[in-house]
RNA sequence: GCCGGGGUAGCUCAGGGGUAGAGCGCUUCCUUGGUAAGGAAGAGGUCACGAGUUCAAUUCUCGUCCUCGGCUCCA
């Protein structure tokens, strides 16, 4: 008999290779009906696989992430057998569980497949799904997988069986599938009730873009047809918060093929609201004491080499701009450190001095590879928020305290309410791979995590993933409809401090190293403002937003009145406009709603005899009636509240 | 850069070897209105660009540019 342990802390007796499916059905038909996996000792086994030894058991559901992953992984098992029955003779890569759903790599041979062939896939997917196959896992030794491959012609498994070891191999059979894998995998193909096929792609096998291009088919699926339901709801939410497509209606900015690929152009209306970001940015650093500078476009090679830059990037870049007569190189900027450390270097520095910091709203240019462009998340021209502060070992902790107020107020301003913030350390196994002293890194690692800690930062630790040059953090916003994005950054930089022999006076008279942080809030002002449109759907904070509210009159006759309140409101420093069309009212405030306009003022009789406008909110509707001076009172201090600007 | 979709009016898109269509938007006129679409008329296109095939190309072929979904890459 063996004790499997339950998360309760109840202990039950079983014999012998039962399974966590039987325990399950012990406890509950209703439970072992939703039972995918169990975790065993730690380790996702299938529910199925018999159990020999004393165990700690936890049963794996769809409200586990473990339960999703088994599920998804065993329906690319099931794509795989579709695909086999609708195009025998293909051959399989890889077919792993993603973040949302699966994937499997193909090798279609000569069949041509688009995403017009996916209904006939997902077809025969469902019908086989209905035959509830179960997946029986079999240990193989090495010879018998490798003969079972070369049988079926599959030189991708083949490759992949010779990397692994004999005796750790194990085939999963379901229906007439049978696969190169690891598992674990849900009881039956029966739980895939639901299933969408999403996208076709080209991928590397293995990566690599030297070898072949496999055909990747992309899908997710679930336990109940409800879920599936919700889940294209999500995208076409997702769809409809597409900043490329939202930039555009809200003309916010635009691209032209004459101009350059990945090289946005900001409209008049999109140029103002990143203004209104620097400038609110600005004020919040020169209160932290920031100081500005500034930094031409290009830079001499000789900087690039300096930094290092050119050896590990060089290549990569844009090709070189070369003067007519000299034949001195020079690079678009690719960063603007390099810049800042020759101000540092422009004059010594004492200890006293110091921290220094120097903010730059700085473009640079970086050659991104055409596939890799995407509206305003990948370009190859953009806007840093950044800023670099030189300083003492000791005084990085309080230079990470500063910048993550800085952030956390402007994320607060924006309406990010879930910061995840990833600290990124040294490999622990492999330090010689580091530039800089072990002491000065303990030292700012140390200062990193406890700074984390001290604030109760939602952070999580990756060790092995720090820069060579110094550990980081970094942050990542989610946004209304739940996805995350990577933003922000502060990095400490042990090389460049080096590599321009940066120096300042110390108390002792003597030369000492300051240690550089890197940090940019945004990241930059194109992701960020991509990011945020996505976030907030093209509904700015009001502070943010280009127009803040657009008078209606109810009529021409009107008009006059009308453009006495704009005067008026515009004074009292409301951004605001009016439409004199000659619409009927339900017309101007369905456009005006559709433009996203936080505020609309009717105007009509009433209103001008009584030296008032009437207030509509958008997406509330009517607010009641209020004076210029009112209303204005009111939008001022919301926006001076969501500034939080002391 | 690679694989696969695309590029037709300001926007969203239909069409197809005989030089072009819809809806929305825009302009003008009528209408003068009270909280999400009043009516009519009109303007607007080198059908991405370049070459080829053809009596004839926006349509077919090839190349280039741009764009979308992935892959790869990302200081």
């Amino acid at each position: 008999m063996i004790d499997i342990h339950l998360p309760d802390n109840s202990v039950r007796s079983y014999e012998e290779g039962t399974t966590a499916l039987d325990v399950a059905r012990d406890i509950s038909e209703g439970l072992a009906r939703n039972v995918l996996a169990a975790r065993i000792n730690g380790e996702v086994w299938d529910a199925t696989r018999p159990i020999n030894t004393d165990a700690d058991l936890q049963l794996l559901t769809w409200n586990d992430d473990d339960g999703k992953a088994a599920m998804w992984h065993s329906s690319a098992h099931l794509m795989a057998e579709a695909i086999e029955k609708l195009y025998p003779g293909v051959k399989f890569g890889i077919g792993p569980d993603i973040e949302q759903g699966f994937y499997y790599d193909v090798d279609f041979m000569d069949y041509e497949i688009s995403e017009k062939d996916l209904g006939k896939i997902e077809k025969k997917m469902q019908e086989l799904a209905r035959e509830k196959q179960s997946y029986e896992r079999n240990d193989v030794s090495k010879k018998d997988a490798i003969s079972y491959f070369e049988e079926k012609g599959d030189e991708y498994k083949l490759e992949l069986i010779n990397e692994l070891e004999d005796g750790s191999i194990t085939f999963y059979k379901s229906g007439s599938f049978t696969d190169l894998c690891r598992g674990p995998h849900i009881p039956s193909t029966g739980f895939i009730k639901a299933i969408k096929l999403t996208k076709v792609a080209g991928a590397y096998w293995r990566g690599d873009e030297k070898r072949k291009q496999l055909t990747r088919i992309y899908g997710i699926t679930f336990p109940k047809k409800k879920e599936l339901d919700e889940y294209l709801v999500l995208l076409e939410e997702a769809k409809k918060r597409d900043h490329r497509i939202l930039g555009k209606e809200l003309d916010l900015f635009t691209f032209s093929h004459k101009v350059g690929q990945g090289l946005p152009l900001w409209l008049p209306k999109g140029a103002e609201l990143r203004e209104r970001l620097e400038s609110y940015l600005k004020e919040v650093q020169r209160k932290a004491g920031y100081e500005p500078v500034i930094s031409p476009h290009i830079g001499n090679v000789k900087l690039y080499k300096t930094s290092g830059h050119y050896d590990k990037y060089g290549a990569e870049s844009f090709r070189p701009i070369t003067t007519p007569v000299e034949g001195e190189e020079f690079f678009l900027k690719p960063m603007n450190c390099p810049h800042h450390c020759e101000i540092f270097n422009s004059k010594p520095h004492s200890y006293k001095e110091l921290p220094i910091r120097y903010a730059e709203f700085g473009t640079v240019y970086r050659y991104e590879q055409s596939g890799e462009l995407h509206g305003l998340t990948r370009v190859r021209g953009f806007t840093q928020d950044d800023a670099h502060i030189f300083c003492t070992p000791e005084q990085i902790k309080d230079e990470f305290n500063g910048v993550i107020d800085i952030i956390q107020q402007i994320f607060a301003a924006l309406d990010f309410k879930e910061v995840i913030i990833q600290i990124s350390l040294r490999d622990p196994d492999n330090h010689e791979k580091y530039i800089g002293s072990i002491e000065n890194w303990d030292k700012s690692e140390k200062a990193i995590i406890e700074v984390a800690e001290e604030r109760g930062l939602n952070a999580v630790i990756e060790y092995g993933e720090a820069a060579f040059y110094g550990p980081k953090m970094d942050f990542m916003v989610k946004d209304a409809i739940g996805r995350k994005w990577q933003l922000g950054t502060i990095q400490v930089d042990y090389n460049l401090p080096e590599r321009f022999d940066l120096t300042y006076n110390g108390a002792d008279n003597e030369k000492h190293r300051p240690v550089m942080i890197h940090r940019a809030p945004f990241g930059s002002m194109e992701r960020f403002v991509a990011v945020l449109i996505e976030h907030c759907g093209g509904n700015f904070p009001l502070w943010l937003i280009p127009e803040q509210a657009i008078i209606l009159p109810i009529s021409e006759k009107y008009n006059e009145y009308g453009k006495k309140i704009l005067i008026l409101l515009q004074e009292l420093g409301i951004r605001a406009a009016i439409d004199t069309r000659s619409e009927k009212t339900g017309r101007k405030i369905r456009d005006a709603e559709i433009k996203k306009i936080p505020y609309m003022f009717i105007v009509g009789e009433q209103e001008e005899n009584d030296n008032n406008l009437s207030v509509r909110k958008h997406g509330e509707g009517d607010l009641g009636k209020y004076s210029v001076e009112e209303i204005s009172k009111i939008i001022n201090s919301e926006v001076e509240v969501m500034m939080n600007l002391k």
